[in-house]
DNA sequence: CTCTAATAGATACTTCATTTCAGTTGTAAT
DNA sequence: ATTACAACTGAAATGAAGTATCTATTAGAG
């Protein structure tokens, strides 16, 4: 079951948020996108739509729906501080494709129980994780992405 | 085995870097200590040692120690483009304390083996992945932590 | 319809990082 | 030691990303 633009409205409602159109926009572009989004390609699309939609919009929304769990906050190959629609409700984690942005969901995480022998070996309580796996999706291997240029490398 | 700053220093050398006494200073700050840095507090570090030494030479050294695979970046809660020295050489990943910034390496990671089952089912050429683990060290649980030491507020 | 707290966007500002460039220096070859 | 030069440095300008502030506007409850 995949939430939809027009549910998340609901929720925004029913938590004491007003639904601007400005929010609706924003709302769409990223509910309507498979592909990780930048806060600043997420401007550009919803400009597409409201050319007046200031960039500060973009950055309180995706803070009331990071707010409402309702996306997903991926920091990818070199750049940090994408977004996605949240799809699976539970634990997941992000296959994200390098050429494109495309992220698949992976809900079987069994890294919680790692988490408890780690937490004896270290004597640290732990709070969580971060998992992302990155490469090429189907398309972007055929295709011969090299259009988005990864600088830095990360620690693996 | 742990590389020593002198270590590294012939590293640079066998990989023609010239071995400038700014590059040693930024070197034996991120090799004498345990801990995440960000690029300002080892620029804050090494001013200690050299008050001219400018940002730019920091980001330039840590260019070429990534590069040269002599430092793991580190996303962290919060705050990407982290740094510290390499310990162990071979694969491994990082437990990360939210309070001071502490970093244990940890070398069992058995997720190699999962990206071949994950390539097979979402048709991605999986090129590596990105884990991290986060918490509070033994002291930070203790001493009710002050906020991660990575200047300026964390807190969101 | 009325009222008001929530919101939008213009503008200014901050922080982090990169580019440019002219002067300096490590180092290898003489 | 002297030389020669590419590598390197730091100041300054520039760029990119995000935040803070303030005034006018508005969604939506009553
Ligand atoms: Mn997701
Ligand atoms: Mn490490
Ligand atoms: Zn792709
Ligand atoms: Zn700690």
């Amino acid at each position: 079951m995949r939430l939809t633009a027009n549910r998340i409205a609901g929720i925004l409602r029913e938590n004491g948020y007003k639904l601007t159109p400005q929010r609706h926009i924003v709302l769409k572009v990223i509910a309507s996108s498979n592909d990780l989004l930048t806060p600043d390609s997420i401007l550009e699309k919803s400009r597409q739509e409201d050319p007046s939609l200031g960039r500060v919009t973009v950055y309180r929304t995706l803070e009331v729906l990071n707010k409402l769990s309702l996306v997903c906050k991926v920091h990818s190959e070199g750049r940090c501080g994408s977004y996605m629609m949240k799809r699976p409700t539970e634990h997941h984690h992000h296959l994200v494709c390098s050429g494109c942005g495309k992220a698949v969901d992976i809900t079987n995480c069994s890294l919680i129980d790692i988490e408890k022998k780690l937490s004896q070996e270290s004597g640290f309580e732990i709070k969580g994780h971060l998992l992302e796996f990155y490469g090429l999706c189907h398309d972007c291997v055929e295709n011969t992405p090299t259009i988005h240029s990864n600088k830095g490398g990360t620690s693996r």
